[in-house]
DNA sequence: GTAATCCTTACGGAAACCCGTAAAGCGCCA
DNA sequence: TGGCGCTTTACGGGTTTCCGTAAGGATTAC
């Protein structure tokens, strides 16, 4: 079984049923951190010590409080990871159900698995966990109903988003188009991205910009 | 203490710290429910028993799954069971801190404390659950960083409420006008529900609908 | 009983959207 | 080089939003 563990987890009432799983499978040293700006702390201390962890669970969103801190997210922490220890296995523990974003977590980010937290989500944990020491298959939370192959989602791709997020932003069409050019995004002609936009309503059946908006709130894609 | 508690949380990753601490202050009987028609059947069936739960310990939302439901939320639970048991104690225990939801929650659902999922808040839990215990004031995460008491956002009202769950539906100013007067929902003339639209959006700081309709969805109001 | 005030509704013009069509730009290939 | 297909951009007209002004109706004040 792994021998050092690290968990990012923010909410307490959650952890302490990670860290009893941990403990159960006898993992010898398990340690915990509630921001993810001090779980790179400690990975990078460990490596510095020659004793590097070989296993990160950690969920996705975190709540922002009073405290400063330079990774907001599960994400980020990955990534920033990802620079120092690529070879860590990596375990997101997150209610994220949106296939979008797990998908390029597995694609982008190099995770071992994905558990959704759900109301048997600690046997799937403890699974995942095993799952993920024994060989090296990609572990998928099993109450997940998207197919993993499926490529219908994958198609919106990041300018797209970019698109929605300036829609929720209150942008007008040709603001969109002026930053755009500023960012020398292409395509950037109102036109275009009109038609772009058109696309993505008939693809989530939108009437309008507005209910496009709400449905890809509602999907977390922005 | 309380000598009966029943807790109704969907994730079993946070029930096994709620009902750890139940164990800590020493309640004798624990029951956990996963799903909110099986809370308001306990309910019930205790009542008849002549056994009734003097405390319950509820989060907001609950996954949806396969499984066909009645109460699909903790407003709905605790609605329900103040119809049957009006003077139950009721702890929300839930991530939601947007203070628009919280506040219906202590006057309109008439709950006793609500603790908000965090990094200490299994302490507050307990806290919570002792203060509600010894006399009845009303408790609120210390988290928190809205006033009770002020009234800023209390003015937006269900009818509110209706105007941008109908926009986020993808509904133009005249549907929802047609709409308006079928559930005989007044002022229902177009010009009124657009000067609504348009505090709204002075209120919100909101560029136009698309841009409201965002900003709603992260309030949460719909 | 009348005036003042507020709420609801109506109206109109400018701006932004929605949607179809057509032109321009660009790579590919013969 | 010229033709073909694809993508990007431009254009135009109908619809909806956006925003100010004003009329009609109800309630309150005096």
């Amino acid at each position: 079984m792994f021998k050092k563990v690290l968990v990012a987890e923010d909410l307490d009432s959650i952890s302490i049923a990670v860290v009893q799983v941990l403990e159960e499978l006898q993992v010898p040293v398990i340690h915990h951190v509630k921001y993810c700006d001090e779980g790179l702390l400690k990975i990078k201390k460990a490596l510095a010590d020659k004793e590097p962890y070989d296993l990160l669970i950690t969920d996705l969103s975190f709540k922002s409080d009073h405290r400063k801190v330079n990774l907001n997210s599960g994400d980020e922490l990955v990534e920033a990871i990802n620079k120092v220890q690529p070879n860590l296995k990596k375990i997101v523990f997150s209610i994220e159900d949106k296939s979008y974003r797990i998908k390029t977590l597995f694609n982008e980010l190099g995770i071992n698995a994905y558990v959704s937290k759900g109301r048997n989500s600690i046997t799937e944990l403890r699974n995942a966990i095993e799952s993920t020491f024994n060989n090296g298959e990609k572990i998928l939370s099993s109450d997940l109903s998207f197919n993993f192959n499926d490529k219908s989602l994958i198609e919106i791709e990041s300018y797209d988003i970019s698109i929605l997020k300036l829609l929720s932003q209150g942008y007008i069409l040709e603001s969109i188009s002026k930053e755009f050019k500023d960012l020398s995004i292409t395509p950037n002609g109102t036109s275009s991205i009109e038609k772009r936009i058109n696309k993505l309503k008939i693809y989530f059946k939108a009437n309008n910009n507005v209910h496009l908006i709400a449905i890809a709130k509602d999907f977390g894609l922005v």
